[in-house]
DNA sequence: CACGGCTACTTGACAATACAAAGTAGCTGT
DNA sequence: ACAGCTACTTTGTATTGTCAAGTAGCCGTG
């Protein structure tokens, strides 16, 4: 089952939303997901898109040492990341709605 | 609100999905994906669809002439088609499952 | 009868992005 | 010393939506 272009553009908003809970770094967003269903969400597909969220502003970063392993980034939401979390949720939700009427039927 | 990444994937089974509904063809899809809210959907974005669907044998193709203007090309769902599109609603339904969770609270 | 507007499909170039695979590297316990 | 876990990086690839432009048949109006 691998409709991997479902993933497009809904990770990098699942993975802000993660962020804007409170600060975090990469592994530990890999886990989160895990644990809602992301099941194989592989590390050369989340650090990406956390290296865009980082270039485009959305969130801020900063370095520190790990006790269990090698040096960790620990990221946080920006405001401007807030705001393209709030319109990722807008444009999500209409389309997810368009997208139940076709594959759902009606109910409006 | 470009979130253009977001149809990736979605497209391909809402059209299938139009098509399982009863033979149509390219134009009418369009009309009807716009009626349920995919508004700005272009020619240049569906008809590429309908290609790559019937290339794949989840449709097939038959020509006839429009009252209204240039040859029309209606197509039918095939068998395969059916089971993609089922398969396509279970992917559709666990990732949107996992997206409101992490996007809108957690409700398990 | 030319022309705008609608129907209807085609094509080419382009940009995003998920993913697999492989690599680097620190720490712990045996 | 080595396996196994944590933790991040990099390169290459395929898929796919979108824009823009083009082709073409049909209709009604001036």
């Amino acid at each position: 089952m691998d409709d991997t272009q479902l993933m497009k553009g809904i990770l990098e908003g699942c993975v802000l939303s993660v962020i804007a809970r409170g600060e975090t770094y990469g592994y530990e967003i890999l886990t989160e997901m895990e644990r809602v269903g992301f099941d194989d969400l592989g590390e050369g597909t989340l650090y990406p898109v956390l290296t865009r969220l980082d270039k485009n502003g959305y969130i801020s970063c900063r370095k520190a040492k790990s006790p269990l392993g090698p040096i960790r980034k620990y990221y946080t939401i920006t405001d401007t990341g807030r705001e393209r979390l709030e319109g990722f949720k807008k444009s999500y939700s209409k389309i997810t709605d368009s997208t139940n009427k076709v594959l759902f039927g009606e109910s409006n």
